[in-house]
DNA sequence: CTACAGTCTGTAGCAACTACAGACTCAAGG
DNA sequence: CCTTGAGTCTGTAGTTGCTACAGACTGTAG
């Protein structure tokens, strides 16, 4: 019971399994400043915990929801601090979702085009084709 | 008449102006062998013509239409060796489309989670939320 | 005692630009 | 003729978010 405060300590390959996060993003992640540098053992290895599993799975659901590291730096800094409320983190939210639903325009747009322009195309073997004639209008 | 066969000999600044382009972009694309070095005055500077703004405008379109330098370096290839058929066009058209539908569909889930998740916020001045506790769930 | 797997560091690479710094050139005005 | 200012030249560094080495070290199992 040399380890009587808290749970298992994990190395890199294990957090990252556990994360599925990539083992050289993890170090990266500390770099910059994400995930904070962890103990070491006597001989240099990173040692982590539960608490550096939950930061990480925060880190990781927030980049798949799209936010940016230095918007999720944000969010780090309000539950660091302990000064976050429910209508900060909804404010950022929803600015998100409006950059989120400006990319999703931005590609409707684009697939319109394509699809229009590849419909006009015979799909035959000769050279003139709408797609290029699109192009270099 | 020093100019007998072609029209107006361009500035690089002229030709970012003419396509809307970034004035280093056209470097860049040059370096990257995407744009034709362009004939150069006895003191350096380059001279482009027509036949440069129909190209830079062809790779800006493309790149418009979310096409990756390297689809619109195979694009050109196609085209400047006159081996292009419409069937191949259509195709790499149509894969590229799948993509951007792909990526669409990417979104509109983000979109999903985070308008689903910001809806359950209260708004309030208070330190829990429902957005920091999906991502640290 | 020797493999072999895991870890450490720093650094370079990816896409697709963008933005300098510092030197040069060119045309117009005085 | 000289200066001034705008335009151009080059190479290089920064951006975002990783990912992938190389070369050295450590830790463990047989």
């Amino acid at each position: 019971m040399a380890d009587h405060v808290s749970g298992k300590r994990l190395q890199r390959a294990e957090l990252a399994r556990r994360t599925g996060c990539n083992l050289e993003t993890i170090r990266y992640y500390e770099k910059i400043g994400m995930m904070p540098d962890p103990p070491r053992t006597a001989s240099g290895y990173r040692v982590y915990d539960e608490a550096h599993v939950s930061r990480l799975r925060f880190i990781l659901r927030a980049r798949e929801l799209g936010f940016s590291i230095e918007h999720i730096r944000g969010l780090l800094d309000l539950v660091d601090g302990g000064t976050q409320t429910c209508a900060e983190v909804k404010e950022r939210t929803e600015r998100h979702l409006a950059d989120v639903r400006a990319k999703i325009a931005d590609l409707k747009r684009i697939e319109k085009v394509l699809a229009a322009t590849a419909a006009q195309c015979s799909g035959e073997d000769v050279p003139d084709c709408p797609v290029l004639e699109a192009l270099a209008s």
